[in-house]
RNA sequence: GCUCCCAUCGUCUAACGGUCAGGACUCCAGAUUUUCACUCUGGAAACACGGGUUCGAUUCCCGUUGGGAGUACCA
């Protein structure tokens, strides 16, 4: 028999969800959904002096827009409620009070600045951060320094206290990770972190073991930064569950920004997104993009996050969610971390806006217009439009450039490109045009475009002449697609228009 | 400082002892497009260094260097 595979992702409610976390996610979610298993998310909010309003919900948002909704989470439920560490506070105390008897962990009684006046005294040039370790563990004010009846009257007289994991002296820790296969540490170098705090919360370590324990987890993948902390969790499981339960751990390399770790910072340094939705703190009032707001596409965002760090193999890049879910492979994970690259990034954008049936993010484009005060017309025309141009954009906003002049006329033009080859008999040509437009029964593009290059011939003018001012009449800029089909779609009054309008500008 | 992790074009990567070291992004040139883009063709661009092992190392081992992470009653 074959156990279930279940994975979970575990972040704490304190910001924003940036790209390490979101393909965090998405590594979990195509390895749980690719063996048949279940993602499940938890809250880590054991921090309360980091709760952050709104971040829970904030998350579930973004998982949401990616596509990679959580089988199991304090929203979408589960056998193994609740979901919030917070709220499972009483379960971890019991797992605490196993290790104490055990002599696996010790009551410590040190306040912060007894600790802090530890680490000034102890720290050396060599030592400049010393560690609540073996080697000065009995020097402090603990359970293993201090007689049993002290510790019973401290305890009875409410002194607040910490319960601390006493790490071995000798012993080698191994454990092998599926991506960097066998790790291993020396417990005499750990310190003896602290499992359960002063006010009763567990810390991640403890919370982890328990809750992976409780509920089921068959693998663990998290970031690289939990390596140095991977032998606390593995003495944890020993002592607690058993090695044989603990779960197959995959540390997932770090995705970097332009100079080392990724941060909020170069986001808005280099002009990036680092968070996967807008965020803004509420206490700082620090805001941080999104790439969804950037203008991304969900299924380009976990395909290009997906590729950062691991591919399939092939020369393959672009990969719907069903084919990642059908080719990822942990073990094909990189070991070493990834620089995250903005203009791949957008051409992942780009390959998707044009994969994808403009239908699938119409509604998205037409929010973006909304915000900008572009008026819309009938969806026909709209999805029309998205079409002829979708090939020019990289981003969703680059369709307000790119779009934008077919429900309004252009605010500027660019003038500087017509006005030096300017002169009169243009501007004749141009008003013998609008004329002949007028008259035009079929509003028709190679009627619009024969009777230009017929008027061009008879006025003896190149139409290459021409069309450059009729481009920058209709759309204010030298882009888009051809002059004709534009005026075609924007209709005989817009045009000509426009056209006259044009003139006044370049006649004055 | 200590511990751990990592190391192929500028960037993301392929290669699992023998390849002209392949692809993609970016950049450059050309074709196409009477604009811009798309598309197509071509080009520039890498095995960090030093020792081993081997008939043969980008590939295996060791060291050096470099980068990253951790070193909290944060996760």
């Amino acid at each position: 028999m074959t156990i279930k595979v279940r994975v979970r992702f575990a972040p704490s409610p304190t910001g924003g969800l940036h790209l390490g976390g979101v393909r965090t996610v998405l590594y979990n979610y195509l390895f749980a959904k690719k063996h048949g298993g279940d993602f499940i998310l938890r809250i880590e909010d054991t921090d309360q002096t980091r709760f952050v309003e709104g971040a829970e919900k904030y998350i579930f948002d973004c998982l949401k827009w990616c596509g990679l909704e959580p089988d199991e989470s304090p929203l979408h439920g589960g056998p193994c409620q609740p979901y919030r560490q917070s709220e499972r506070k009483p379960t971890y105390l019991q797992y605490a009070l196993q290790l104490i008897e055990q002599g696996n962990a010790y009551y410590a009684f040190d306040t912060p600045e007894e600790l802090e006046k530890m680490r000034s005294d102890y720290k050396t040039a060599e030592n400049p951060s010393p560690q609540y370790d073996a080697r000065i563990r009995m020097k402090m004010s603990n359970s293993l320094t201090l007689p049993a009846q002290k510790v019973k009257e401290l305890i009875d007289a409410g002194t607040r206290y910490v319960i601390r994991i006493k790490m071995p002296e000798n012993e080698t820790i191994r454990f092998d990770d599926l991506i960097h296969h066998e790790v291993s540490f020396d417990s005499g170098l750990v310190d003896d972190k602290v499992l359960l705090k002063a006010d009763g919360m567990p810390t991640y370590h403890l919370a982890v073991v328990v809750d992976d324990y409780l509920m089921g987890i068959t693998h663990a993948f998290r970031g690289e930064e939990w390596l140095s902390s991977a032998p606390v969790h593995i003495l944890l499981w020993k002592y607690l569950f058993g090695l044989g339960n603990m779960p197959q751990w995959a540390h997932l390399p770090l995705i970097l920004g332009p100079s080392g770790k990724l941060s909020k910072r170069d986001g808005a340094k280099y002009g990036f997104p680092v968070f996967a939705m807008n965020w803004t703190d509420p206490r700082s009032n620090e805001f941080t993009e999104g790439f969804k707001e950037k203008g991304f596409l969900p299924e380009a965002f976990i395909n290009l996050l997906a590729m950062l760090g691991w591919n399939s193999g092939t020369e393959q890049e672009i990969f719907t969610k069903e084919e990642l879910i059908k080719n990822f492979s942990i073990e094909r994970v990189h070991k070493s971390g990834a620089k995250f690259d903005f203009e791949k990034a957008k051409w992942f954008n780009q390959e998707w806006i044009k994969k994808l049936p403009v239908t699938n993010y119409a509604d998205s484009v037409k929010e973006l217009f909304a915000a900008k005060n572009i008026p819309l017309k009938d969806d026909t025309y709209f999805i029309e439009v998205l079409e002829l141009v979708k090939d020019r954009c990289a981003l969703l906003t680059d369709f307000i450039e790119q779009a934008g002049y077919f429900f309004q006329a252009p605010a500027e033009l660019d003038a500087a490109s017509v006005m030096p080859k300017w002169n009169e008999s243009k501007k004749e040509f141009f008003d013998q045009y609008c004329q002949d437009l007028e008259q035009l029964n079929e509003w028709d593009v190679s009627s619009i475009e024969s009777l230009f290059k017929n008027l061009a011939t008879e006025k003896n003018i190149k139409p290459g002449e021409l069309q450059l001012p009729l481009r920058i009449m209709l759309v204010g800029g030298k882009f888009g697609p051809a002059v004709f089909e534009i005026a075609g779609m924007i209709g005989k009054v817009a045009t000509i228009e426009r056209i006259n309008k044009g003139l006044s500008i370049f006649t004055q």
